[in-house]
DNA sequence: GTATGTTTCATACGAACGTTTGACATGCTG
DNA sequence: CAGCATGTCAAACGTTCGTATGAAACATAC
């Protein structure tokens, strides 16, 4: 079990880190807001390096989890031709509703923020995390949409994957961006209703032609 | 002009603030790689975070011309009803060449790695540089495909040019992951090639029915 | 109740940070 | 030549960084 001292570190460093960057958030910062004494988490962690790890692990593993049960369920339904929403569904919800749920009542911080330092921050810090919780859900993935649709050339699948996680990945860090241009009309605080707008989107793209 | 110390500083700021992100690039690691005395910042810029502001300021500003210029030809062409493909390229073309133009022969360092900074980092640094150099920009696409797709609803609108932008950002910094997801099949570093295969891709989801 | 292992605490360490300063070199102008 | 900007430079400023340490506080077991 964890120890109180262990996720008040861990709570406030996950809101610190997504608010802030790796590099920009200072262990005295992270105490401080948990409450606990800086040598804390040195005692707990090791360094700031494996609280970073720690952070990310705690909140990818439960969603890859769900991820892969949802793309399990969606291939049994239809094993020879897998539905390709089913699959980007599988793919996108249960991140989408870690990112727009709120840590805390106090603070309803993004979790997408926490998701972006993943793919920018160029640290190895973030490369163990990201290759240890996502490697081998990628592959999976990859492989049932490779499933559902047969005739699509390798090199266009993975391209065309790889524009979904594009899109996936700024639908949950950007919402600012979305709401300043749309001049205020759009504040998406809902994963339901991004799937909605994502999935005709995704699929159109991935089933499109490929030299129109 | 830009005196010779200037623009070194400016190049080497470039390189390493795309490396390893803004908070974590220090002045001292800039004015070594540049040869430049330390305090040579403070005196042509001021601060490290103006200098931040004109590396920046520096590469968005062409690219946003040379997108507005593109994007006039595209609306000249078909007033009435333009072109998606020809907005979309507008949009993608000049900052992928830029992304994906080395910045110098030694060094070939994406760009794109520089770009993301503007979507991730927290700072204001960060937001004064996007809104000065990007607001108007975004606001001139967004109406041209609003010309282009006038069927489509205001809000469905912005939420898929909000995607259009995600598979963009993603496609120019994240190279690296579509290199390991595809096993190292696929190592793009051509502009046109991405945009061969992002274009169709976009094309579709933005034309896709709402609630199929 | 004393012993043992675990957790917290104030405090300190050396290093690196952004910024400032004043001396020094350089080049143009009168 | 003198005068004055314009750049450059080494050195230092005060702060903050991640980490380490040893004593105090706590729990549990005998």
């Amino acid at each position: 079990m964890l120890s109180e001292t262990k996720t008040r570190i861990l709570d406030a460093a996950e809101i610190l880190l997504a608010q802030n960057g790796l590099s920009a958030t200072s262990m005295r910062a992270i105490t401080e807001a948990a409450n606990v004494n800086l040598a804390a988490i040195n005692y707990h962690f090791g360094s700031k390096e494996a609280l970073i790890h720690a952070v990310f692990a705690r909140r990818l593993a439960p969603v890859n989890e769900r991820r892969l049960a949802m793309l399990d369920q969606v291939l049994k339904a239809n094993p020879k031709r897998p539905k390709i929403r089913g699959i980007l569904r599988a793919f996108a919800l249960p991140i989408l509703e870690t990112a727009f749920q709120p840590t805390n009542e106090n603070c309803p911080v993004q979790l997408g923020a926490l998701m972006i330092r993943l793919y920018t921050e160029p640290a190895q810090v973030v490369e163990r995390s990201f290759n240890e919780q996502m490697a081998s859900t990628a592959r999976r993935f990859v492989s049932a949409l490779h499933t559902a649709l047969p005739k699509l050339d390798n090199e266009v699948l993975y391209w065309r994957t790889h524009f979904c996680v594009g899109c996936l990945v700024h639908t949950m860090h950007a919402r600012p961006i979305l709401l300043a241009v749309s001049n205020g009309t759009i504040q998406c605080d809902n994963a339901e209703e991004a799937l909605e707008q994502m999935l005709p989107f995704l699929e159109a793209g991935l089933t499109s032609a490929s030299n129109s």
